[in-house]
DNA sequence: GCGTTGACCCAAA
DNA sequence: ATTTGGGCCAACG
């Protein structure tokens, strides 16, 4: 249909930015981990997405697949987490204690394919 | 259409 | 732990 032609990747935005929104406070989510429940086709969109349109979005509890947040913003992500409760040995912060229980339960792919 | 860049991820050395 | 290389996707010149 002519309907999925045209703001798909709108959509994906939208999604996206819903999900980081669900973030609870003191818990965090790695971009891998959002475009897995968004089926966002690469975590690298996740990035771009909220460099452009995330400023008022709970941004600082994004971090990368190994718990460290992106280097640029590390001072004020790590900053803002210690606000939270969510402490961090260095610049890596604990995912296995402070990880997004959703984001354990990943839905499988193919379920909808 | 190609090359570069970017808030990424993974495996191997 | 760090570096290197490959893969990934979209925007921009």
């Amino acid at each position: 249909m002519d309907s999925w032609g045209e703001g798909v990747d709108e959509e994906l935005h939208e999604r996206v930015r819903e999900t980081i929104r669900s973030i609870p406070e003191g818990t965090v989510a790695t971009y891998g981990d959002i475009a897995g429940l968004t089926r966002a086709p690469s975590p690298r969109l996740i990035g771009r997405i909220l460099s452009e349109d995330g400023h008022d979005l709970p941004w600082h509890r994004v971090l990368r697949a190994n718990g460290t947040p992106a280097p640029h913003l590390a001072e004020e992500q790590l900053a803002r987490l210690r606000a939270e409760g969510v402490l961090a040995d260095g610049d890596k912060v604990d995912l296995r204690r402070h990880r997004w229980p959703e984001v354990a339960a990943e839905p499988e792919p193919g379920l909808f394919d």
